[in-house]
DNA sequence: AGCACGCCGACT
DNA sequence: GTCGGCGTGCTC
């Protein structure tokens, strides 16, 4: 082939279009679609993406491709037909789809430094210009970009004293350790192993070894074995009987770890039951997406675990997603355990590196399943056989940021092409994907029993009203207080879920009421013990904390709302003989300290498990009998249509991690509204009604999943610029798509400053519009060059998660 | 996105 | 006359 159609690494909308290149006679047998590579773009080199490969080309002038930088494709047919499928249905640029298919670590560097060209002595440059060239021929654009000579490096340049060249590096590389091998046959080093002088003792034995070793050794192990230094393998080297190799190693975050294999377990009726179709889908390769429907405790994951290796025996492979927040060290095990080094674990926690080398083991083969969470649903199989989404309600599977993507969409795609099936498991699940089953879209696999039939945990709701009544100001209620006494004495353990969402901790003047808040974003500031600071959630503005009221000078200065560390704080006044772990984001931000406090609260070095979010999910300890929920109405006032939704899910998870096994569980629920549906049918572990009640809701109101949505949220720094665009665009839509859809905007966006940026959007919700996406492109095209110029951003995201 | 090209105001 | 401001348009 001769031409090359490339997708170049410039996200804008002019630029997002293939570029023909002509290809340099040398790669013309080996360029295929899929690889990366380095192009001469304007004056500049980009790295790009083929997309296809032709004998010709309407292109007058093609520049040749400058480097080729893989081998192999890192996309698959089928993943550049993604990708396109992925800009479509997000409204992203195609290159931004393909980045996101891989790992970060191979997303292109650019870079300028400037050459003295050849034959210029330093003392012809300009005065400023000269000191930079006295011992170096080249310098770093960065060295100079912010100085004040950079004018006059413009001047060199123009004079053509000076020459910029553009650099492209594809960091985060492979990593590499000297290795060796014998660099003659066998038989010949054994020859010459005798004619070594006697002297050379620890020669022949790195010699020895080697002719017993595979193929190619690493230095570092030789010298270990043997115990020698490098010294004899450096005269091995010159004396031309060894080859020095680089041998690609992996970064194993889970090696020096131990993983007993485990057998499948026998399954219960009701697990059989379930596994049935999917494992037809196998054996048939056919494609259908199940919605197992199980609570918790039900053995969702060996229906998972069962399946996959179905699948491993017929030699394809399998993708497992699991929300990053329990992709935890107890569910890796489990995968390690059954089905030891085939499998590849991708989450946040792992470095870009070890993210990179996590990926190279799936692009060859040397792994079958995948675990992890959303971006691992690109993972470069080319024979999937099975596609699982744990935990399927979670919001962590949504993108929110471009390309907006949602995993569960992706799998769908990608099971399509492969004809296999999709499982999607969740004691909650959404809405949407429920109701797809009532219908009969998905196929329902319903585990209403939990495996060792235990009773689900018995659930109390206090009213805090009622605490306050009755002049209890602290955060725990009586009856919590009480139950947690008991465990204490009995010593089994107690988990207190704090849900931090909402109003954290917060200060107000008890006088006038001000509240700090942010100078660049329109919420209020977080109280910061440790640092007695303020900080900004958004954009990080922080402040030290106010000991008088800047407005009315009272110093009746209190703080509100109840982080982890005021919590835990005030457990130590009324229990102290009580043990605390504390889990939240300022304990658990070091790398492994997550994994290190859960195995101390799992030995039992402490009585209770203090947490948000992050503990409510996937924690499986038998001692816990106990589960508090501080304050369950926090996320229930968010301004989300979805909020009654994720306080059922919420409490229902977190109800989950009581009495998994033989001691029974107990659940206390805090709340301010205790009449709410949400609050009451999760006490009663009762998903049917809160779905019926719900969607009743939801179609009252004309939301999914009985109406789809699209939010356009424009920001700009002037407010009556973003009202006045925001008011253009909905009425466009308005005059563009059908009466059925209801069009609501301009509205400020629920957080209508974010550094110094107003938001406002327009939400759209509709059943049937074949105009949407192109009414849609049309406003982003409309406003493109004022985007450009007057910093005007429009996001569009198609299906939201969050409406913020 | 960059970057060059090009056309106007204010300085040596 | 030249330097430098940033609007305009192109990148195979």
């Amino acid at each position: 082939m001769n031409f090359a159609s490339v997708i170049v690494d410039v996200a804008a909308k002019q630029t997002d279009r293939a570029f023909d290149y002509s290809i340099p006679q040398q790669w013309r047998e080996i360029l295929v679609p899929g690889m990366r590579v380095i192009v001469p773009f304007g004056p500049r080199k980009v790295q790009g993406f083929v997309v296809d490969v032709k004998l010709e080309t309407d292109v007058k002038r093609t520049k040749p491709i400058a480097e080729l930088l893989d081998l192999t494709p890192v996309l698959t047919p089928e993943l550049l037909e993604l990708g396109h499928w992925l800009t479509e249905k997000t409204l992203c640029f195609k290159i931004s789809a393909f980045q996101v298919m891989l790992p970060a670590a191979m997303k292109a560097k650019y870079d300028k430094k400037i050459l003295l060209q050849p034959g210029v002595e330093s003392s012809q440059l300009h005065s400023k210009v000269q000191p930079y060239f006295q011992h170096t021929s080249e310098v770093m654009w960065s060295d100079i970009e912010k100085s004040e000579s950079v004018n006059s490096f413009y001047r060199d340049i123009q004079k053509g004293l000076l020459e910029v060249v553009y650099l492209v590096k594809s960091k985060g590389n492979k990593k590499t350790v000297k290795a060796l091998r014998l660099a003659q046959p066998p038989e010949h080093v054994k020859q010459l192993l005798q004619e070594l002088p006697k002297q050379a003792e620890k020669q022949k034995q790195v010699l020895e070894f080697m002719l017993v070793q595979e193929e190619v050794v690493a230095q570092r192990d030789i010298m270990t074995v043997l115990n020698v230094t490098s010294a004899p393998i450096k005269g091995l080297v010159s004396k031309g009987l060894l080859h020095e190799v680089d041998m690609e190693i992996y970064r194993d975050p889970y090696a020096n770890r131990d993983f007993i294999p485990s057998k499948p377990f026998s399954l219960t009726d009701e697990q059989s039951a379930a596994i049935k179709p999917i494992l037809r889908d196998i054996e048939n390769h056919e494609h259908d997406v199940f919605l197992m429907y199980g609570v918790t405790g039900s053995g969702k994951t060996e229906v998972y675990l069962q399946s996959i290796d179905q699948v491993l025996k017929q030699g394809k492979e399998a993708i497992m997603l699991v929300p990053e927040i329990s992709l935890t060290p107890q569910m890796v095990k489990r995968f390690k355990e059954r089905f030891g080094s085939k499998v590849a674990v991708m989450h946040s926690g792992l470095s870009a590196g070890e993210k990179y080398d996590e990926w190279r083991k799936i692009q060859r083969k040397e792994v079958s399943v995948v675990v992890g969470a959303r971006s691992a649903i690109f993972a470069p199989f080319q024979h999937v056989g099975i596609i699982i989404i744990d935990e399927e309600h979670e919001t962590s599977y949504k993108q929110e940021e471009n390309p907006r993507y949602h995993a569960r969409d992706v799998a769908i795609k990608r099971a399509e092409f492969h004809n296999c099936p999709v499982i999607l498991g969740s004691a909650t699940p959404t809405l949407e994907s429920f109701a797809r089953a009532q219908k009969g879209v998905y196929k329902l696999l319903p585990l209403r029993e939990r495996m060792n039939k235990s009773a689900l945990p018995k659930v109390d709701i206090v009213d805090m009203r009622e605490e306050l009544r009755d002049g209890n100001r602290s955060m725990f209620s009586t009856l919590l207080l009480e139950k947690i006494r008991e465990r204490l004495e009995r010593r089994e353990q107690i988990v207190l879920f704090l849900n931090k969402r909402g109003h954290s901790s917060f200060v107000m003047c008890r006088d006038c009421g001000y509240v700090p808040s942010c100078p660049h974003c329109e919420i209020s500031l977080t109280y910061h013990r440790y640092q007695n600071r303020m900080k900004c959630h958004y954009c990080g503005y922080e402040e030290l904390t106010q000991t008088a009221c800047p407005e009315c000078e009272s110093d009746h200065i209190r703080f509100f709302g109840s982080g982890t560390q005021k919590v835990e704080e005030e457990l130590g006044k009324v229990l102290p003989e009580a043990s605390v772990i504390r889990m939240d984001v300022d304990t658990t931000s070091r790398k492994g300290a997550h994994e290190k406090l859960l195995t101390k609260f799992g030995n039992g070095e402490a009585q209770i498990l203090l947490g948000t979010q992050m503990i409510a999910k996937g924690l499986d300890f038998p001692n816990v009998t106990l589960v508090g929920v501080l304050s369950a109405d926090t996320m229930l006032n968010l301004p989300d249509f979805r909020a009654a939704e994720k306080t059922f899910q919420l409490l229902t998870q977190v109800s989950g991690r009581a009495g998994r096994h033989h001691l029974p569980g107990e659940v206390v629920i805090q709340t301010y509204a205790p009449e709410h549906y949400s609050i009451q049918l999760a006490s009663q572990h009762d998903y049917d009604t809160f779905y019926l009640e719900e969607m009743k809701l939801r179609q009252a109101h004309r939301y999914p999943p009985f109406f789809y949505l699209a939010l356009v949220t424009v920001s700009h720094e002037n407010v009556a610029k973003v009202v006045s665009v925001t008011g253009k665009i909905s009425q466009y839509l308005r005059q563009k798509l059908s009466p059925q859809a209801v069009i609501l905007g301009p509205v400020a966006s629920p957080i209508a400053k974010i550094k110094d940026r107003y938001r406002y959007q327009c939400m759209i919700k509709y059943k049937l519009e074949p105009n949407m996406i192109p009414a849609l492109k049309y406003v982003v095209n409309q406003y493109q060059d004022q985007m450009q110029q007057e910093q005007l951003t429009i996001t569009i995201d198609l299906h939201p998660y969050s409406m913020m």
